[in-house]
DNA sequence: GTCTATAACCTGATAGAC
DNA sequence: GTCTATCAGGTTATAGAC
């Protein structure tokens, strides 16, 4: 029983690690296997098939933090305290998750229909549409800021915390930084970011 | 004569649009060799490998982006005008080639030794990172904008640019929109980044 | 549950005729 | 230059012993 779940895990998180570096494509079951110290033959025992360990994997990935960051978009808050308590959460959750958001678009990219099957049951899109317009609508009238369209608000906030996780490697070629620089650039960033960003949506 | 630019340029062009949908690990030589409506040896005839198919699109899709980016951001233009520049011309590029921000961030993690070899020639990275950083910092103190880290307004710029282009599909998806709308968007986004930006950068 | 060995398949690359 | 046929190597998946 206690060995049954150990292995499991130790699956999950060897692949977990080689899926977000590699994608569906580029990994390979030996080094998933490698990686998590048991043989080739372990995998297909307890995930059957390649398609089953990757679905599996996006599900643990991904099911924590999109129902967490629709919620804290959808929730009554005034925009301003909303807007920094976002900017807050999601920014740590990417200084330890940076690898994130490019495995999804990767995935969404190369081969949208396995994700579109997986993402039916992890989102509930239906209307979300309609709800998140109103609700940041309704914030933003009530914080006497510019009327802006919703949906642009939504992406550059998302874009301003999300673009520097999938570009970190690029950015620490690129201005030189070690893992410690790029860390520190993010932990500024989470103060810097609200200011930059409502300041720049009011009147 | 005209015959072999002409195979080689399809080629390419079928090379282009299969890797960037793709990726390298995903892309199969057949279906290039198919979409270019030739036979597989050819590109083997014409490219010798797979590598080199590769990195010859790569260098094509990039060759102008990136030297243009860089000259934009070091431009010595007023604060503004200069920001308006770089979304203006940047988000054009983009709805044109939504697809090549993924693919070099893709390519760049799934296998960053490849990418490190062709970016060499691509860009002169040596000290680009003290210039930028000097150039953005004269702009905004000229401007008497926040003193605010010139690394954070580029990358608050480049996201707010980049990442609809990378969120395209799942954008499509939640907000339920057709190619037109996307394209909309973009249109509009265009007028609107520069106001919130340069807004949320004053004191 | 775990392993070794191997099957079945796919993919990049080449040989050789035209 | 272009094609068909095929090789060589690698990858997922399974069979079967323990």
């Amino acid at each position: 029983m206690e060995e049954i779940k150990d292995t499991e895990k130790q699956i999950l998180n060897a692949a977990k690690e080689i899926f977000l570096q590699k994608g569906f494509d580029g990994a390979r079951m030996q080094d998933i296997a490698d990686k998590a110290g048991i043989n080739k033959a372990m995998l297909h025992y307890y995930f059957r098939s390649k398609d089953r360990l990757f679905e599996s994997v996006f599900r643990e990935l991904t099911s924590n933090i999109f129902p967490k960051l629709f919620q804290s978009l959808m929730s009554e808050m005034p925009f301003e305290e909303k807007l920094k308590s976002i900017v807050n959460n999601y920014m740590d959750f990417l200084v330890i998750n940076p690898d994130l958001p490019l495995f999804v678009f990767r995935e969404i990219n190369s081969n949208p229909e396995r994700i579109a099957n997986i993402l039916k049951d992890v989102v509930k899109i239906d209307d979300f549409k309609n709800q998140l317009k109103g609700n940041v609508d309704n914030a933003i009238s009530e914080s006497g800021l510019e009327n802006i369209d919703a949906t642009q608000v939504v992406l550059t906030l998302l874009g301003a915390c999300i673009f520097p996780a999938i570009a970190k490697n690029l950015i620490k070629i690129v201005f030189k930084m070690t893992e410690d620089d790029y860390v520190d650039l993010m932990i500024k960033r989470k103060e810097q970011l609200p200011k930059i960003l409502i300041n720049g949506l009011k009147k």
